[in-house]
DNA sequence: ATAATAACGAGA
DNA sequence: CTCGTTATTATC
């Protein structure tokens, strides 16, 4: 039922009329009647008999199309309940907007064979006037508990899921999954081989494994310069031969086009389509159809596509998944990795989680045995890593507001100027503005987290003594736990430095920006200046002579758990595009070398990162070492629901805080064995709010991407 | 949402 | 005891 109330979020049987029940497939969108009304609603299941006495009939089946497939279905069904959601809110990102006028179009000749086979459904027994076929189970499909089209195995969190204990990958990969390939399938026009991946001892075994038709789970992180692109097309090419499909779900669009390039060099024309938002309707609902159809076995796409229907997967995969473009912005908030991850394991595909750096979430993976690590030898890292070297002895050198040399250290400056003699091209990498000012140790720059509940402390306002922006406590008398120092400065934000500035430090060098408003994909390789904001870096031919790492302290005291995690992941992207030190590549970030995400850039360990992050997450209590959610609104309606929660006898409740305007959050927090219960509880209290019409909102959030 | 229904309390 | 109002519940 496509209506935005969570007590409804469960099955409905309609009858199905003699003239609807060959239209009346699984997986088709149709209209019922429901409390008087026609609504939207999804037909998930035909069934033989209802419970409910007196059934109403379906009134029309909107398109004959199935355009939901059952896989995707009790995907949906599993990311509903993850983030404690309502199915309709999770099949609206899933299956997008109808365009009937694409769903006419004939489809192209010779392309695949039709895909749906819908259960045997028994011919309407004879009656008279209208004749009831076997009803149908519409809307939202029930819990688990009471859906029949449900399989047995619940949803994958926590005991048998991603970050669950369970099912570990062990041996060399993780368990097989029958696929046989069937007779007639085509080959890739180049028979698929480990590739680039023999740079990574357990890559072409990953690679075997998909080719095998087996599911290999894997945490891949790459080399500098590592044409990831093509890396993930092998990947894809593998799975295919298999006979089996991926999906494949990048941050932008500019990685979009570089995916779509290498897929299409390597697979072959034809056999994939591209997803996103950025296609518009019709093209969006066109490259939709044809996955759906079984025209290709392939879909990558930005985050639209985490939800597209591939038959038979075998591969899903996720690049760069630290990247916030992963996090979708429409209830129930679900993250692109976190999904995928769920779709590997419910229809027991491979997974492939890849990136220059490495989140926790990713960590926890390998750590629960989830998935396996994919990495080169510390020599091979050697040879392919760009020089770096930190030059922040003294962070006020960079910070310090004064003429355009002034703001380069000179090691930065030097190695610039090398980089243009040499007629080689330079990226200059420098932080958008608008970071949140928070409260840092004046002494040794510590953020200043909370002594209760190790939130972070900030100014409410001018005047204010510092409060904890979680839990709400004054710390009127704070003491750093690094230094002991008991003054706290405002972490200000870098000021912007303008390629002007940059342009006249270097006369008579060409320079371009790329940011926000204007992204460029690639530049040539000759001696010119880039400055380009993190996320927009330009590729140049033939690799930049040297990379700067500008402004590194606006991103490393931000207030957010992830900045530090968020700072090395800008960086390696950054100095991924940097040549070997062996081309005479280099990479200077502006940022003490004692730091530990300087550290782990200086070594190109991402992993040695992401496990000592996870370690302090673990300590502190935070994401994804446990499971949080946050409820916003107004207080009476946050009180309102958290009192109506039957939440988890461990449950912890942090707040309230103030969010914007009128409104506050709370967080609550539970053990990662207590997930499932957690969004269940909270699930259940917004359907009994929604039920008794409880009318101020409340935004409830899983995972929220920003804690503080 | 909206309609049906159960619950409640005041007034006769 | 009934009527009128309000809270609760179900919506196939």
């Amino acid at each position: 039922m496509d209506v935005p109330l969570a007590h409804l979020d469960r099955l409905f049987d309609y009858l199905v009329p003699a003239a609807l029940d060959e239209q009346a497939v699984p997986g088709t969108r149709v209209k019922v009647r429901f409390a008087g009304q026609l609504v939207d609603g999804w037909l998930l299941e035909r069934v033989d008999s209802s419970d409910h006495p007196r059934l109403a009939y379906l009134e029309k089946v909107v398109s004959p199309e199935p355009v939901l497939s059952p896989e995707v279905a009790r995907l949906a069904r599993a990311v509903a309940d993850r983030y404690a959601g309502s199915l309709a809110d999770v099949l609206r990102l899933a299956v997008p907007p109808r365009h009937a006028r694409v769903e006419k179009e004939a489809r192209p000749e010779g392309l695949g064979a039709p895909v749906t086979t819908p259960p045997a459904v028994p011919e309407p027994e004879a009656a008279p006037d209208v004749t009831p076929a076997p009803p149908t189970r519409d809307l939202a499909p029930a819990p688990p508990a009471s859906a029949s089209a449900l399989p047995a195995s619940g949803p994958p969190e926590p005991a048998s899921g991603p970050h669950g204990p369970g099912e570990p990958a062990t041996g060399r990969l993780a368990p097989a999954v029958s696929a046989p390939v069937p007779p007639g399938q085509r080959r890739p026009p180049t028979e698929p081989g480990p590739g680039g991946w023999r740079d990574y001892p357990a890559g072409p075994a990953y690679l075997r494994a998909l080719a095998d038709g087996r599911a290999p789970r894997a945490v891949w992180s790459a080399l500098a310069g590592e044409d990831w692109a093509t890396r993930y097309a092998e990947a894809v090419a593998a799975t295919v031969a298999s006979g089996r499909g991926a999906v494949v779900v990048v941050a932008d669009n500019r990685d979009l086009d570089r995916l779509d390039a290498a897929v299409g060099a390597v697979l072959g024309p034809g056999r994939h389509v591209c997803l996103s938002a950025a296609l518009g309707p019709a093209r969006r609902y066109r490259a939709f159809l044809a996955a759906r159809r079984g025209d290709v076995p392939v879909v990558i796409g930005t985050r639209a596509a985490m939800f597209a229907p591939v038959e038979r997967l075998g591969l899903v995969a996720i690049w760069d998944d630290g990247d916030d473009l992963h996090a979708e912005p429409r209830a129930p908030y679900p993250h692109t990795r976190e999904v995928l991850l769920t779709r590997a394991q419910l229809a027991g595909a491979g997974a492939l989680v890849g990136g220059f750096a490495r989140t926790a979430e990713a960590q926890l993976l390998l750590e629960t045995g989830w998935a396996r690590e994919v990495v080169a030898d510390r020599a091979t890292v050697r040879t392919r890593t760009p020089a770096i070297a930190p030059t922040g002895d003294d962070p006020q050198l960079a910070r310090d507001p004064g003429a355009a040399t002034a703001r380069l250290p000179s090691l930065a400056w030097t190695a610039a100027r090398e980089a243009l003699r040499a007629d080689l091209p330079v990226l200059v990498q420098v932080p958008r503005r608008g970071y949140l000012p928070s409260l840092s140790c004046a002494q040794c720059r510590t953020p200043a987290r909370c002594p209760h509940c190790a939130g972070p402390l900030a100014l409410p306002s001018a005047t204010a003594p510092p409060a904890c922006r979680w839990c709400g406590r004054v710390a009127a008398a704070y003491t750093c736990p690094e230094c002991g120092g008991r003054r706290l400065r405002a972490a200000v934000t870098g000021a912007r430095r303008t390629a002007e500035e940059l342009g006249r430090a270097f006369p008579g060098v060409p320079v371009r920006t790329s940011g926000r408003d204007e992204v460029l994909a690639a530049v040539p390789g000759g001696a010119g200046l880039v400055i380009a904001t993190p996320g927009a870096e330009p590729v140049a031919e033939g690799g930049y002579g040297t990379v700067l790492l500008l402004d590194s302290w606006a991103l490393l005291t931000r207030a957010d758990l992830r900045a530090g995690e968020e700072a090395l992941r800008r960086w390696l992207t950054a100095a991924a595009l940097a040549r070997p030190a062996g081309a005479g590549g280099r990479v200077v970030v502006v940022a003490d070398g004692a730091l530990a995400p300087v550290q782990a850039l200086l070594r190109w360990d991402a992993g040695w990162f992401a496990a000592r992050e996870l370690a302090e997450r673990r300590e502190l209590g935070f994401p994804p070492a446990v499971r949080m959610a946050s409820v916003t609104g107004l207080p009476a309606a946050v009180a309102d629901l958290l009192d109506e929660a039957r939440l988890p006898d461990d449950a912890e409740v942090l707040g309230p805080v103030p969010a914007d305007g009128e409104r506050e959050r709370m967080l609550v927090r539970v053990p990662r064995a207590r997930a499932a219960a957690l969004a269940g509880a909270l699930h259940a209290a917004v359907g009994a709010r929604s039920a008794r019409k409880a009318a101020d909102p409340v935004r409830l959030q899983v995972d929220p991407l920003d804690l503080f």
